[in-house]
DNA sequence: AAGCTTTCGCTACGAGTCGTAGCGTATATG
DNA sequence: CATATACGCTACGACTCGTAGCGAAAGCTT
């Protein structure tokens, strides 16, 4: 998040701060959206003058990335014995994830921002999206372990897999969830698993 | 766009304005992304007087809606004889349009914008979005009459896998090109489509 | 041609947010 | 105790917003 490389002089910075500015722009965020959202807001709900929010964030887009990246360590994947319902349980608590006030609020407006901000956008690969490809990796292990699944032949092929699984899921969903705004019943968690598990042990053959 | 309901009295509206008025606002859009998109800047751009763009478009929400929607009447499904040609160039198609510097600049703003405004996702949807189901009907109707694809059986149904099927591609180019913001190299789009290939052949059998 | 109606360009305005600077105070280290 | 940093507070110029008011332009109606 910041820095905390040398045990520095003077009065450290408050962290009990940075847990309560984080908390209170997801609170503004869901209560607010992100065009409502105002730097004086989020310092008057976290208690706090807004110069102290400048001091640790350069501006509101990284304040953001990490006020939401924390939502997404709640996402596990947990074998359930087959890879269909791995997968289902896996894309439910996406969509559960994002239908979330603050992440309806933030995810887009971040992604929009990222488009004019290399650096910005690596920011949210870094701290929200890539570290999600872990999932596909446990689902696909636990597939493998199970014999759903062949070994990997190629690990870079391995590796290009994953990636557009991961693209196409998390792409999917974004687009259901996000932009259409309508919600990820289990039948369409169940059809998209349909479109994806065939490939899934057909990918193998070209 | 506006209405043209009643041949009203007095002096008309000026055509070449909102001509004029759009074409700005995507060359502004490009220059200066969403976050540097003033209605000023745009008024100054179409030589025209701020207080004309807000006779014509309520805010720029909309106005963005009516820049960007005409980008996305140039894309079309070619009959190249197989499903995976035809799913290929319209990918490659829909690709190319979203790297766009308007497009990466508006879409997912307004895609952001829309998550609080019910009334502006159902112009998203009804201008940019749902119009290019057309592709997907198109590609299957073709697919059909070559024999690769069976007829449909339950329309119901055929309307739902047209749906996921869309929902999956939009999706994800939508997060390849805009969100990650990498190339969709023609590599990237045929592992994409093989991914597509094998359950458009195999949904039926559930 | 005369008259009516609507649009247009221009200017000005209050409101709101931005990001920064300055100050005195609080809280840590050596 | 001296030093150094963080903190809260206030104030500030700059910018954009969306609106109101005005006189002039442009088309339709009789």
């Amino acid at each position: 998040m910041t820095e905390l490389t040398t045990p520095r002089r003077g009065r450290p910075r408050s962290a009990d701060a940075d847990l309560a500015i984080l908390a209170a722009t997801r609170a503004a965020l869901a209560e607010h959206g992100w065009g409502g959202l105002t730097m004086g807001d989020v310092a008057t709900r976290a208690g706090v003058a807004k110069t102290t929010l400048y001091r640790r964030w350069p501006s509101r887009n990284e304040l953001v990335v990490d006020a939401v990246a924390v939502l997404f360590d709640d996402l596990e994947m947990i074998d359930l014995g087959s890879l269909r319902a791995d997968i289902e349980a896996v894309v439910q608590q996406f969509a559960d994830l994002l239908a979330l006030p603050e992440s309806q609020a933030a995810l887009l407006a971040l992604f929009a921002e990222a488009t004019r901000d290399p650096a910005l956008r690596q920011r949210v690969r870094e701290a929200i999206i890539d570290p999600q490809k872990r999932l596909v990796h446990q689902g696909r292990a636990a597939a493998q372990a199970r014999g759903e699944l062949p070994p990997d032949a190629d690990p870079e092929v391995a590796a290009q897999d994953v990636d557009i699984i991961f693209d196409t899921i998390a792409g999917a969903v974004e687009h259901r969830v996000l932009v259409l705004g309508a919600c990820a019943d289990p039948q369409w968690i169940s059809r998209f698993t349909t479109l994806l598990l065939a490939p899934l042990t057909a990918l193998h053959q070209d």
